[in-house]
RNA sequence: GGCCGCGUAGCCAAGUGGCCUAAGGCGACGGAUUGCAAAUCCGUUAUUCGUGGGUUCAAAUCCCACCGCGGCCUCCA
C-alpha cells in the first residue's frame, strides 16, 4: 500500500504520516466561533477536517477528533485581541434580538451571552450534520466549549508565567514573552526579525503599551466589566484568544502532543504560530506533529464578503433547495491546498455527479457490503494517500463507473469517505406538496395514455416552471424536484 | 517591505522531469432512444499547460524575471 504523504506546513513540505499511538489518530480541527451562522468558507475547512478524519479511518486508523467551539465573547476590530474594541458576543446578541422581533429567531433571552452561543452553536452543529460531518454526531467532549475550559486555560498560564515565558504587565494583562521562544515563526515563516509590526494595520498602539516586545500575544486580560468574566489569579477578566486551543486539545485528548492540527490558511499566524509556543512552553513537547491549512474559498471568482454580496450560509443554501450532498461534495473537491472557485455552476455540477453516483448505487444492498478491495478501491485510496488528492480519488471512481462494472459495491465502501450518497433529510422551503404533484403526474400519465400530447406537455410544463422534473420511462413517470438556485 | 500559496480547455479540476500528442466532471456538439423533450446510453471536444528567458538528451513539471490572484504580518476557515 502506498504510505500516506501529508504536506505539513511546519516544514513546509510532504511527509509520510505515521501516527505517535497507531491505529490512533488524535487530531484537532480549530471550529466554529458562534457568533454568528457560519459561512460556506468555514464550512470548507471543517468538511476538509471530516474528510481527513473518513480517509484515515477507511484506511484502517482510529481518529480521535476534536473541534473546539469558540463561544468566548472576543472583541471585533483588531484591538481585541489586545482588549479594546466590541464585543462579538455583544454585536451577536443585538443581531438576535433584532431576528426575534422579526419572528426569526428563536433564542430565549438574547441578554444571556451564553444562550446567544448555544444558539449559535446548536445552529453549527445542524448544519454540520445536514453536511454529514461525523463530529456533529460524536459525543459533546469532542466538541469542546471554550467557556467551559477556563479552568485549564488558567493553569496553563499560570504555568508559563511560572516558566517565565509569560509575564504580568503593569495594566495587570498577562502576555507571552516571544523572546523567550527561539522556534516562534517556524510555522509561519513570520521570525520575529522578519515581522513588520503593524503592517497589517490591524494594532491598536494603546493597547500594546504594557508589553515588552510589540509581538507578545494576551493570554489574560483584567476586565471586570467584560460580558463575560472569570475570576483568576490576574482577577475578573476574559483569556486571550489563543490559549484556548492549547488548553482544550491537550484536555480532550488526553495528550501534550498531537497527531494533527488544522484550520483555515488565516489561523497559521499568528494563531497556530501563538499555540505552538504556549504549548511547547508549558510542556516542553512538541505540540502537533502535522499541521495542515485549507486554502480560503471565493465565489464566482472573488473574494467572499457581505458588502459584494455573494456571501453564502450552509442554511442559506440549503433553504434555496441545495442538495447538502452536492455542497459538501462542492466544497471537497478541490484540493485544499488551492484557493477553490465557489460557483453556482459547480454546485450544479457537484450535484449531478451525485445524482450519477446515487443512480449507479441504487441497486447496491448496503446490508452485503463487507470490507472488499477493489482496483478502483486502491485508486481511490492511493489517490487519497497522496496529500488528500481528492480530485485523483473522484477521477479514479468515475473513470471506473465509465466502464460499467458489475459489482457496484466498492462505490457504496466508498462513500464512507465520500458521504455524499445518502439522500437530503431536510425539510426545504420548497418541500411540501407531495400529493398534489403526485396527482399532476398521474394526470400527465393518463393523457399520454390516452395519446393527447397537448394536454401531456402542458402538465410537463407547469411542473416544469415549479421546479419539478419528470423522467418518463416505459416503467412509468417519476418525479424530482430541481436543485434550485436563482 | 517581509513570509506563505496559486495561475492547466467555455467552466470546475488532476498531473509537478520521460508511460502527457495532459485524468475526471460539467457544458457544448453529433448519434441512439423519444410523439417532441427530459433522463439514459455511444462518440467528439487542450500538439498545449499566465508571459519571457534559462537548465536538461527530455519541462506543464526544475531555475530566474515579469504579470495576475489569494492568505498572513495581533478579528477572521
Amino acid at each position: 500500500m502506498t504510505p500516506i504523504r501529508f504536506y505539513n506546513t511546519l516544514t513546509n513540505q510532504l511527509e509520510d504520516f505515521a501516527p505517535i499511538d497507531p491505529p490512533v489518530v488524535r487530531m484537532y480541527n480549530c471550529g466554529p466561533t458562534v457568533y454568528d451562522f457560519a459561512h460556506i468558507g468555514n464550512f470548507r475547512a471543517f468538511v476538509f477536517a471530516d474528510l481527513l478524519r473518513r480517509f484515515l479511518e477507511f484506511t484502517g486508523h482510529e481518529v480521535r477528533q476534536v473541534m473546539n467551539i469558540t463561544d468566548v465573547g472576543h472583541m471585533t476590530e483588531d484591538q481585541l485581541a489586545d482588549g479594546g474594541g466590541q464585543d462579538k458576543m455583544e454585536l451577536a446578541a443585538q443581531r438576535l434580538k433584532a431576528a426575534k422581533k422579526s419572528g426569526v429567531a428563536d433564542v430565549e433571552n438574547p441578554d444571556d451571552p451564553f444562550a446567544v452561543a448555544r444558539y449559535f452553536e446548536k445552529a453549527f452543529i445542524d448544519d454540520a450534520r445536514a453536511l454529514r460531518l461525523k463530529i456533529a454526531d460524536d459525543e459533546a467532549p469532542r466538541r469542546p466549549r471554550a467557556t467551559e475550559h477556563v479552568k485549564q486555560m488558567i493553569a496553563m498560564i499560570e504555568k508559563l508565567v511560572a516558566a517565565d515565558h509569560a509575564y504580568v504587565a503593569g495594566d495587570g494583562a498577562v502576555y507571552y514573552d516571544v523572546s523567550s521562544f527561539p522556534q516562534y515563526g517556524k510555522l509561519s515563516g513570520n521570525t520575529l526579525d522578519k515581522l513588520a509590526h503593524g503592517a497589517g494595520g490591524r494594532v491598536s498602539e494603546t493597547d500594546t503599551a504594557g508589553k515588552r516586545n510589540p509581538h507578545d500575544f494576551l493570554l489574560w486580560k483584567p476586565d471586570a466589566k467584560h460580558l463575560m468574566k472569570w475570576d483568576s489569579p490576574w482577577g475578573w477578566g476574559y483569556p486571550g484568544w489563543h490559549i484556548e486551543c492549547s488548553a482544550m486539545s491537550m484536555s480532550a485528548l488526553g495528550v501534550e502532543t498531537l497527531d494533527i492540527h488544522t484550520g483555515g490558511e488565516d489561523n497559521i499566524f499568528p494563531h497556530h504560530e501563538c499555540e505552538i509556543a504556549q504549548s511547547c512552553g508549558a510542556t516542553g513537547k512538541a505540540f502537533a506533529r502535522y499541521w495542515m491549512h485549507t486554502r480560503f474559498l471565493m465565489v464566482e471568482g472573488e473574494k467572499m464578503s457581505k458588502s459584494k454580496g455573494n456571501f453564502y450560509t450552509v442554511r442559506d443554501l440549503l433553504k434555496r433547495g441545495v442538495d447538502p450532498a452536492a455542497l459538501r461534495l462542492e466544497l471537497m473537491r478541490t484540493h485544499y491546498r488551492s484557493n477553490m472557485n465557489f460557483t453556482m455552476k459547480g454546485l450544479e455540477d457537484a450535484h449531478r455527479m451525485v445524482e450519477r453516483w446515487r443512480a449507479a448505487a441504487a441497486g447496491v444492498d448496503a446490508q452485503s457490503v463487507a470490507a472488499g478491495d477493489s482496483d478502483v478501491e486502491r485508486d481511490f485510496v492511493a489517490a487519497l494517500s497522496d496529500d488528500l488528492n481528492i480530485s485523483g480519488a473522484l477521477g479514479a471512481i468515475n473513470k471506473w463507473l465509465n466502464d460499467s462494472p458489475d459489482d457496484l459495491s466498492p462505490l457504496v465502501r466508498m462513500n464512507s469517505v465520500l458521504g455524499v450518497l445518502e439522500a437530503a433529510e431536510l425539510e426545504t422551503e420548497t418541500s411540501g406538496d407531495d400529493a398534489a404533484i403526485d396527482a399532476k403526474v398521474q394526470q400527465m400519465a393518463d393523457a399520454r395514455a390516452a395519446k393527447d400530447w397537448a394536454a401531456s406537455d402542458a402538465i410537463r410544463d407547469e411542473l416544469t416552471a415549479a421546479g419539478i422534473e419528470v423522467q418518463i420511462s416505459k416503467q412509468g413517470i417519476t418525479w424530482r424536484r430541481k436543485m434550485t438556485l436563482d
